[in-house]
DNA sequence: TCCCAGGTACATT
DNA sequence: AATGTACATGGG
């Protein structure tokens, strides 16, 4: 169905963003899975777009899950054209929104990409998809690949030693494990944790065996939607060493840091910090 | 061959 | 509390 998007809205820059890892172009479009769900979609016009779903699965999922009640241009809006790295970073991110992701699946996911670059990160995630093998579409990408589920817990915890270490995911084969192992248990309620404070939340996410604190951030910005987490990762650290030594204004942007840190990453890592 | 990638756990001081 | 080091794998 086609859609009417007059915020925001790049395809390209959000699959190139790094908060996604299954978000990838497939034709003349882009290819979206998160936990069970698919889509594709395509760019038709300036602002139209075609999204290959049902009007209740748009209602019901994917204008949640691309956070289009949001106005990112008024997000945008707040920087200061004195602060010219940001503001340029912006203008060169325009596009990019957060997407409203499972916690689940990028708790998983960032627990993956520590010391990983982005295409490893997503080779390993499609990989640990496949061995599962629940596929959820009959139709493949465009580049003939099937389309499968983000494993669920249970699904990830009974994969054997051999399963798991073929997804090339290295020494965080144990970290994998035992967090689907604590969400299954119950140990750690996700789900629950929704309702926590920004502190707490982090305190629980910090107990979890192969979570520290940028891990930890990236899952509250991407995996609890709170646009004003700030992982620090090598790139951000950069900006911040090189364009901002006397501090970043963080109480200037507030509750909105999260997605500045997505402008200054996405700037960062396509510009060369130049 | 060396270096790096959206870091973290663990030991030592 | 602060600092140092090992860690699996793949690509440039």
């Amino acid at each position: 169905m086609k859609i009417k998007i007059d915020d925001d809205f790049d395809l390209e820059k959000i699959a190139d963003s790094g908060q996604c890892f299954r978000f990838n172009k497939s034709g003349d479009g882009y290819s979206v899975t998160a936990l069970d769900k698919h889509l594709f979609i395509k760019q038709i016009s300036d602002n139209e777009f075609d999204f290959d779903c049902s009007k209740k699965d748009y209602e019901e999922f994917w204008r949640s899950y691309f956070d289009l009640d949001v106005s990112y241009k008024k997000i945008r809006g707040m920087i200061d054209k004195n602060d010219e790295y940001l503001f340029e970073a912006a203008e060169y991110g325009k596009g990019i929104r957060i997407l409203k992701q499972d916690p689940w699946e990028m708790l998983i996911s960032f627990i993956i990409s520590q010391r990983k670059n982005i295409p490893a990160i997503k080779a390993s995630i499609e990989k640990l998809c496949a061995v599962v093998g629940r596929e959820i579409k009959t139709e493949k990408n465009a580049n003939g690949d099937n389309i499968y589920a983000f494993p669920k817990p249970g699904e990830m915890a009974k994969l054997s030693d051999k399963e798991l270490s073929s997804c090339g995911l290295g020494y965080r084969d144990k970290y994998v494990k035992k967090a689907a192992n604590d969400v299954l248990s119950g140990e750690a309620e996700l789900y629950k944790w929704q309702d926590l404070s920004d502190d707490d939340l982090m305190e629980r996410l910090l107990k979890l065996f192969g979570v520290g604190v940028k891990v930890a951030n990236c899952e509250i910005l991407f995996g609890y939607h709170r646009l004003d987490a700030f992982p620090k990762d090598v790139w951000i650290n950069r900006v911040l060493e090189l364009k901002y030594p006397e501090g970043f204004n963080f109480d200037k942007y507030k509750p909105y840091n999260g997605v500045m840190q997505q402008y200054l990453f996405f700037y960062s890592r396509s510009n060369g910090l130049a």
